[in-house]
DNA sequence: TTGAAAGCGATACCAA
DNA sequence: TTGGTATCGCTTTCAA
């Protein structure tokens, strides 16, 4: 087009002050220009946990040279239907889902969609059809459990995370085949929420049922963090009479310094980032689940006993 | 319509798993149905600090009723650019803004758009066309040092928060047209940032170019962290070394406990929100402006020196 | 390079 | 109650 001419439309533009009505381009066009990522946790819980700041972070890394507009949604208990018709009615082109629970159901809605959609964290049905980026949990349970029989304790308590996810599943289930191996008891198991708050709680439990008990191996750093805090309270010494070891490695301070497994949550929300935009690009491409691989960071929380 | 109509109706939406095609709605409608809570602020902080969970708390409280889908932008440095699109180009039917610095020029863009917009603090400009909702951060910043005075402290150190931002400048005026009326000097005076990083930083500054002070005002509840961990690194007790008062009443933890001034961020938040359903349902309401109290909450933090 | 016209998928209005 | 039709504002295609 002419110079003189693209210059009167700037004019224009200006003088009018006109934007594009994007509805009227997402009909005929079909994009939105703009992803979701969907977190299912009540706000408290986003806005607190390390772990959600470092999934925006991996994605938002993963979509800087995208122009696409990644737009936050927050779905509260209880608030499913509406984020489900969000998702089904078109206002995003594509969707990230984290934190997935099972009662949302999320993955079979997605399933069926064809709404270019990828999980961090292994969704809990659909499997084969859906596109997930996922740490290997079993495994990271098994190495914890690992680690913790080779400090020497043999009395091991464990407070697993919430057993509706999927890494609250493959933990705990990682640590009862470990110990299993070793011929150690799996009896002593509590369930908590990834917060510290219900790990407090499930704590209490742990230690009232079986107060023999020379280790614990938590659900998550979190977790961790609230175990620690009532074997203070307890009088109980980290790590002389009960070890601690957590997951994810998310960089809480804790005294001593807290035993743990990497948890790569900001790569693999990159991944899940990059994966999405290659289907966004090609839309029949083949679901593809990756998978990383957790490495035990050993600190003081798990030094051997000294009795 | 008849039942058996309807029925149809029903059974072929079912078999074709029909859903209605939100663009193809916006277009005539001019509705989106959903609202943008903008945050121009690094995840990093977005996630951390405990004012944007409570901002997100009061908001979607006042939403729960409407139907509305609240969509979380979060504005990094750098990418207003795409935020200003998004909100220009009708992706949401109104917005409220939190946290707004100087350099986002969100004020002057919805002044000039017709967006139905709400701010949670006073923008920096077009305060006359633009809906806000804010605490009385001068008055409280009065109020701050008037309890320091009054706790027999005469030589006030203080550490703003951001001067780009209205809570930021307001606060420091407040302290200094306060301190000035008691006669006492208002020349020791640090700048930081909303987060305790920042803080610590400044708290070294100032007590390096002002040793002799007994006490510090701090911009928030998130500095007086900072200024508190950086006192006892250097060995000073507070309250008996050196007083200390934040503004928030976020519930940090700090030993002692932190004198502070209440900002009712959750209900400024659901404020603003119910503020923005009315401009949606009137949109030619005039520019409204909301203000709400702070309250001095003393605790350990500024009781009187010993000496 | 420019202009004209068709169509995206809903809503809303009017007439039957 | 029902059916038909104009309309929203843009992209795309085809002709000129």
């Amino acid at each position: 087009m002419s110079a003189a001419a693209q210059a009167a439309v700037d004019k224009a533009i200006a003088e009018l002050s006109y934007t594009p009505n994007r509805a009227a381009r997402s009909l005929v066009t079909r994009r939105t220009d703009s992803i979701a990522l969907v977190i299912p946790e009540p706000d408290e819980r986003v806005l607190t946990d390390p772990f959600f700041s470092a999934t925006l972070n991996g994605l938002s890394s993963a979509l800087a040279s995208s122009d696409l507009q990644l737009v936050l949604i927050i779905a509260r208990p209880g608030e499913s239907d509406r984020t489900r018709r969000y998702l089904r009615n078109g206002h995003v082109d594509g969707a990230v889902v984290v934190s997935h629970h099972e009662a949302d159901r999320l993955d079979t809605l997605l399933a069926e969609s064809r709404l270019p959609a990828v999980f961090v964290g292994r969704p809990l049905n659909e499997i084969g059809r859906l596109n997930y980026v996922d740490v290997d949990n079993y495994g990271g349970g098994r190495l914890a459990a690992e680690h913790i029989v080779a400090t020497g304790r043999t009395r091991i308590g464990m407070i697993a995370g919430p057993q509706d996810m999927a890494a609250g599943r493959d933990r705990l289930r990682g640590w009862k085949d470990m110990l299993t191996e070793h011929g150690l008891a799996t009896d002593a198991v509590e369930t908590s929420d990834f917060t510290t708050v219900t790990a407090i709680e499930a704590t209490q439990r742990l230690l009232d049922k079986h107060p023999d008990i020379d280790a614990i191996i938590a659900g998550s750093d979190l977790i961790a963090v609230g175990a620690i805090n009532v074997l203070r309270e307890r009088g109980l010494s980290v790590p002389d009479d009960v070890a601690v070891i957590g997951f994810d490695n998310l960089g809480v301070s804790t005294s001593p310094a807290l035993t743990t497994l990497t948890n790569p949550v900001v790569a693999m929300a990159r991944t899940a980032g990059q994966l999405l935009l290659e289907i966004l690009e090609d839309d029949d491409v083949e679901p593809q689940h990756k998978q990383f691989s957790p490495d035990l960071v050993v600190r003081g929380s798990t030094a051997p006993a000294k009795g």
